[in-house]
DNA sequence: CAAAGGTAGTTGACGATTGAACCTCTGAGG
DNA sequence: CCTCAGAGGTTCAATCGTCAACTACCTTTG
């Protein structure tokens, strides 16, 4: 009923390592995003713009810039953005050189907030993730999903 | 204002490896979410609740192992096994041994269902992840994956 | 410089997830 | 047995993400 070939099946050991994956980023990323909503009053993808835009030596993005560093749709990226802005933590301003584009500017308070939260993430990222693996492990897991996002990065 | 004692920081390297894994996962669970659905109609958290009732001997388990066991709140296992429900792929029985207890049976439509995503799936998984790495680098992932998960498990 | 096609971003409706409130049932202690 | 703390599930409301229009602007082409 399937096939003549045979299917690809993973062996057992990379089924128990690709279920380990699942319940750890599944687990992980629960808790990343609790920790800073009881901590900082964001979420982990709001988090992750103010970071974005914190590096910016202007301290702003273009919106397109942040969905595709964050790899969300412009769709999300809107929506997480009115919600930062809500809490006065980003402003928007029309782009000076791109009549159709939108520039998400960080605020001093959305600095602040960002000041205030990053110990404590930093601190689980260490906890729950890179403390917990050898040095060579995490290192590797750097290139796998290095590979993986760059594989899937440009298409469709 | 934050402390004199120095912030953890990740240092370069990890903080590269970090942001990769960020974005890789994101990439990963978008396209593998979107291939199942465009190809057998189903998401990957359904896929995952088929996977384990085809491996539970029985083909039923409990709602509250299918949510240990996929780190998912209950109150997601009862939404996901009733839009499964609602596809005919599993069914709800009162559990005969604990008057409080709900199993959920893959119907034989359920198993048609795994049988036809099953094999592209796995393919989506090696093509994107499992073989885009070297076999000591994805082992790795597993290692630490499975380190995070262990240390998540059961608290709180 | 007009038309056409593509890019940037928003909007609104809908689907999925969360968290708390709520019932029911179980099991241990007195 | 009776009580009562707690586990198993569901439900509702609120929040978040997705998808399909839709507007506005840019850019290429002839």
């Amino acid at each position: 009923m399937m096939d003549t070939k045979t299917a690809r099946w993973l062996d057992s050991e990379q089924q128990a390592s690709w279920r380990a994956f699942l319940s750890g980023t599944t687990r992980l990323f629960e808790r990343l995003d609790r920790e800073l909503r009881d901590r900082s009053g964001i979420s982990l993808p709001e988090y992750e713009i103010l970071v974005r835009l914190s590096e910016s030596p202007s301290g702003q993005l273009r919106m397109a810039e942040l969905a595709s560093s964050l790899a969300h749709s412009r769709s999300r990226v809107t929506h997480t953005v009115a919600r930062l802005e809500a809490i006065g933590a980003v402003r928007r301003r029309a782009c000076p050189t791109d009549g159709r584009g939108v520039v998400a500017l960080l605020t001093d308070e959305g600095r602040q907030v960002l000041v205030e939260a990053a110990p404590g993430h930093v601190d689980a990222v260490r906890d729950y993730l890179v403390d917990v693996a050898s040095p060579e492990d995490f290192a590797a897991v750097g290139r796998v999903f290095g590979a993986t996002a760059q594989l899937l990065g440009d298409d469709r």
